[in-house]
DNA sequence: ATGTTACTTTGAAAAGC
DNA sequence: GCTTTAAAAAGTAACAT
């Protein structure tokens, strides 16, 4: 079995898509909207910040949204249901509870132990390295669908994961690769 | 069937002006980078195979004939920056670099195939800067030794080897500054300085000058 | 020569070009 | 494909002091 005691992950952002099943007239929504910006021109969607939960939702005319800098699923609960409070102010109706979902979930974590990239890039398949261009090794797990960056200092990131289980999944993965290839013993030579 | 006959023609027509485009682009690159005759065949091996994968969609003929040209350089171990090959191709660095990624991940051309070493850009370097053998064997020494210490992982080899030869041409009294190492490396002479100050401090070396 | 800020990489959705 | 959002990792770059 993969020894994970050592590895934690924390949630850094998790992006999540909302549908509101109910049209939406911007021009009427900025207003209602503190620190917003607006320009149809380069982006179809209010970008609309909130301090209280601290996130960033995209409005689109459609009613559907996009609330992402969120730190748990409750926090998108909560920014959606204070939008879907000030949108009622302004009169809009909505016929049904807003559908949200989880698109994406993002984690800083740590192995507990060093890595030699090169020696990682050498044998582990499937994997990307080039320290010219970015630091990390660019591992992609399959199932759960997940794309973990690790750094020599042992730190990763985890992102695509679509649930705090899924990321615990990827990353075990990865670790089973790591100590497949014999990758995980402290190679560290001094 | 004429339509379908003339369309086919078309289509053909196509890819041919297409690839005599990629294949000019790729001769006006190696020449001016005066790479040897196998590096550019490889690279245009390398489009091929790219285009007959359907590996260019969404992307510029250009970006990907860059990029072709910098992973045959990889491959064959020809020392060359991505910097050099993005000065003379029209693309951007960035998207050269997403290509190059790219055709990386769909032709299998894994981190092992890729990799040159160290040694490789030493020399390069070390030409462009007209430095003895024996500044070179100090610079391979020392970036051994940093690598033993694992003080390379997830830096730039530009900017280690840049700064391997800058402490070498120190210690062998044939010494170039940090402006003239960062600029064949093609990195900030911060970064030189990072390195330096790191390999220095780590693999205590005395450098009194 | 430092210090700050900014950009590289990963992931996904939204509507429209 | 691009546009916009958010956030982390570690390295390098750009521009200021």
């Amino acid at each position: 079995m993969v020894d994970m005691s050592k590895v934690k992950l924390r949630i850094e952002n998790i992006v999540a898509s909302v549908d509101l099943f109910t049209q939406l007239d911007l021009e009427k929504v900025i207003e209602i909207c503190p620190n917003s910006k607006y320009n149809p021109e380069e982006f179809p969607g209010i970008i609309c910040r909130f301090d209280e939960p601290k996130v960033a939702l995209l409005v689109f005319s459609s009613g559907k949204l996009v609330v992402t800098g969120a730190k748990s699923v409750e926090d998108i609960e909560r920014a959606v249901s204070k939008l879907v409070q000030m949108l009622s102010k302004i009169g809009t109706k909505f016929q049904r509870a807003p559908q949200i979902d989880i698109q994406n979930m993002v984690f800083s974590g740590d192995i507990g132990m060093e890595f030699n990239l090169d020696a990682v890039a050498l044998v582990l398949p499937n994997c990307e390295y080039e320290p010219e261009q970015f630091p990390g090794v660019i591992y992609r797990v399959k199932e759960p669908r997940a794309v973990i960056l690790l750094f020599s200092s042992g730190k990763i990131v985890c992102s695509g994961a679509k649930s705090e289980h899924d990321a615990w999944e990827a990353v075990r993965k990865l670790l089973r690769e790591l100590e497949k290839y014999g990758l995980i013993e402290e190679e560290e030579e001094f | 069937r004429l339509r379908k006959w003339q369309s086919r023609l078309r289509v053909s027509d196509a890819a041919e002006r297409n690839l005599a485009f990629a294949l000019s682009e790729l001769d006006r690159i190696a020449s001016q980078l005066k790479l040897p005759k196998h590096v550019e065949e490889e690279a245009a091996r390398l489009y091929r195979e790219a285009v007959r994968r359907g590996l260019i969609r969404g992307r510029s003929i250009e970006s990907v004939i860059a990029a072709c040209v910098y992973a045959a350089c990889r491959l064959l171990k020809i020392p060359r920056t991505l910097d050099e090959i993005a000065d003379i191709a029209r693309v951007d660095k960035k998207e050269i670099g997403r290509s190059f990624r790219f055709i990386a991940r769909n032709l299998n051309l894994t981190p092992k195939k890729l990799f040159v070493k160290p040694t490789d850009y030493v020399n390069k370097f070390a030409d462009e800067l007209g430095l003895s053998e024996k500044v070179r064997r100090r610079a391979i020494e020392l970036l051994e030794e940093a690598y033993n210490r694992g003080l390379t992982s997830g830096k730039s080899p530009a900017g280690l080897v840049a700064a391997a030869l800058y402490i070498a041409s120190l210690l062998e009294g044939e010494k170039r500054t940090q402006r003239e190492v960062a600029e064949v490396a093609r990195v900030t002479e911060v970064t030189v300085r990072n390195r330096y100050k790191e390999l220095v401090e780590k693999l205590g070396l005395k450098i009194t000058l």
